[in-house]
RNA sequence: GCGCCCGUAGCUCAACGGAUAGAGCAUUUGACUACGGAUCAAAAGGUUGUAGGUUCGAAUCCUAUCGGGCGCACCA
């Protein structure tokens, strides 16, 4: 019995009771209520708990312990429930028959790739837009945060069921892009970087690429020379960005061009649109959006005085662009230091009418500090010290990477020693799951070589799992779903690789204590034998699973 | 000044408003005739920054305050 159902198990019980007229709820509490199942830290207190009687103590208007004595017995009648008590304050501590809990070891197996994924967020149609770093540079240390942790959402969303598009915006026009050209032009020409010119060691490998391709082009006059170097330049560095976030096991399904937005008049559109929603307005010869009507801070210039569209014009043409492809909602995953976006890009959502609240989700991610010879790296690309995505990897690989960067919450900063970084230390908690599976991989090896395998379906006894370690594994194994659906409902894509550790940590305490295959004076029924193949094997699928969503390897030896 | 995030063990970090706040690293001590020891067992380590409040129950929610990070453009 998984969670799920004994949760449903449990919210029909309440059904039962209230039917039978020994509780009374209002009818719209009953019908929102959700039965929450866990596993019980102490294991005292069975294999799942419930707090739903302390939940629903004031609305039946009688002491939760009350609650959970009427609906404790209830479930204690049940099939594949082997007692269910009353405990503490009122929480109802059920115990499952041995059989039943053992059964999800065959569910996992004959589910194989497919376990752990849920409905949840079914015909949800979401945009997931991450790094969408602009195309100046290489992707550094801080948009790499970003593309372990987006990418890795992404994947725990569609495992939820819900159709997700990945997307990066190429800030491909604008003032930025000029001073990237002309500090091509510059390198190109021997000459010094411009100020506030991009200068970094990339800057001259891109322009000798392009004169290596294009030998004419210094002779060229000078106007006609930055625009071979723009064009060249953010051609080279777009594709070395798409390389860059491939190597590292990232894709994006659309790469979105910020100049394709002003080249088809989608801008022009959306101002029109804007405009037509009542919250345009003139002042000082500029066009502004009243964004304050829907909570920022301030209104903001959609068209400068001089006539040039600001980059908050393309952001409102953007969103338009997504709403129009249908996505709800549109999430942006921005670094800290564009928190002070989140109202303005809700305030284009309203202005737009649509809704700021469902529609689009901005999360705010937090920075990564790094640390050499025990002090803060502060990075400049005027300085040279910058750390790429391609550094991360070549140092540490991809794996030990992306998991460094997605196993903490984004709402803190982290601290990346780059020595302890580049030293390759196995302290990575990567390993530690990694190893699981590599394990359980390396026992089937040994099956295979002794004659031994788990056997068919039909003749696997879940009631031969009766061992406390065999029961904490289980548990554990039947969490899996719903950590992932909790992962992508809150956005936390962390919550997959804390619990891929705790699963690792049970599996391992497992193996310590109950042996798997026969050896020498090692007496074990043949069929235990196989009951315990068959939690092995589940174990491997979830860990193979979990990494999976993670971007993460599970390798079968290491 | 205004706004967002954070403050939990020596360090790096977890913890749907739930029962005795947990892991890893580091420290101390055990298990190598190993289904792979990249493991396991055990010890030690905490007034969850501080002070109030909300309730059956607060690390979590509210208020204040201290400390750290990041923002407050007709820049992109």
């Amino acid at each position: 019995m998984t969670p799920a159902e004994l949760s449903a198990t449990v919210l029909a019980a309440i059904r039962s009771t209230v039917d039978a007229g020994e509780l009374a709820l209002p009818a719209d509490v009953l019908a929102s209520l959700e039965v929450t199942v866990e596993r019980p830290k102490n294991r005292d207190h069975g294999d799942y708990a419930t707090n739903v009687a302390l939940q629903l103590a004031k609305p039946a208007g009688r002491p939760p312990r009350a609650v959970a004595e009427l609906i404790a017995p209830r479930l204690a009648e049940i099939a594949g429930i082997e007692s269910a008590d009353v405990a503490g304050p009122g929480f109802i501590n059920v115990t499952l028959d041995v059989a039943v809990q053992g059964e999800l070891a065959r569910t996992i197996v004959l589910a194989g790739a497919e376990y752990g994924h849920t409905d949840t967020f079914a015909g949800q149609k979401i945009n997931l837009e991450f790094i969408s770093a602009n195309p100046t540079g290489p992707i550094h240390i801080g948009g790499v945060r970003w593309a372990a942790v987006g990418d890795s959402l992404a994947r725990i969303l569609r495992a939820s069921g819900a159709s997700v598009t990945s997307e990066y915006y190429i800030n491909d026009a604008g003032t930025q892009i000029d001073k990237f050209a002309a500090s091509l032009y510059a390198a190109a020409q021997g000459k010094p970087a411009p100020e506030d010119g991009y200068v970094g060691e990339y800057i001259k490998e891109i322009a000798d690429r392009i004169v290596g391709e294009h030998p004419d082009v210094t002779a060229l006059p000078e106007g006609e020379q930055l625009e071979v170097f723009r064009e060249e330049g953010l051609q080279l560095m777009t594709d070395q960005i798409k390389q860059s976030t491939e190597d590292f096991g990232t894709h994006f399904d659309v790469w979105f061009s910020e100049k394709s937005l002003h080249e088809s008049g989608a801008v022009e559109k959306a101002l029109d649109r804007l405009r037509e929603q009542g919250h345009v307005f003139e002042k000082d010869g500029a066009v502004w959006l009243r964004t304050t009507d829907f909570g920022d801070d301030r209104d903001r210039v959609l068209v400068r005085s001089n006539g040039e569209k600001t980059y908050f014009a393309s952001d409102a043409a953007y969103f338009l662009d997504k709403r129009d492809r249908g996505f709800s909602p549109a999430i942006y995953l921005l670094g800290a230091d564009h928190h002070g976006y989140v109202g303005r890009l809700k305030a284009i959502v309203a202005c737009a009418g649509a809704d700021p609240d469902k529609d689009i989700e901005v999360l705010i991610g937090q920075f990564v500090k790094m640390l050499k010879d025990g002090e803060e790296v502060r990075m400049s690309k005027r300085a040279g010290n910058i750390i790429t995505i391609d550094d991360v990897v070549e140092w540490i690989g991809v794996d030990a990477a992306r998991y460094a960067l997605v196993r903490q919450s984004t709402d803190s900063n982290i601290t990346l020693d780059i020595d302890l970084l580049t030293r390759q230390s196995t302290d990575n908690p990567v390993y530690y799951i990694q190893y699981a599976h590599a394990r359980m991989c390396s026992v089937r090896r040994n099956a295979a070589e002794m004659g031994i395998d788990k056997g068919p379906a039909e003749d696997f006894d879940p009631g031969l799992l009766r061992h406390e370690k065999e029961n904490d594994l289980l548990g554990k194994l039947g969490e899996f779903p719903l950590v992932i659906a909790k992962a992508g409902e809150l956005r936390e894509a962390h919550r997959v690789a804390r619990y891929l550790e705790e699963l690792a940590g049970v599996y391992h305490r497992f193996y310590d204590e109950c042996r798997i295959l026969p050896k020498g004076d090692i007496e074990l029924p043949p069929e235990l034998t196989r009951a315990r193949l068959w939690l092995a094997e589940a174990t491997q699928t979830v860990i193979a699973n979990g990494l999976e969503l993670l971007g993460v390897s599970a390798p079968e030896r290491m």
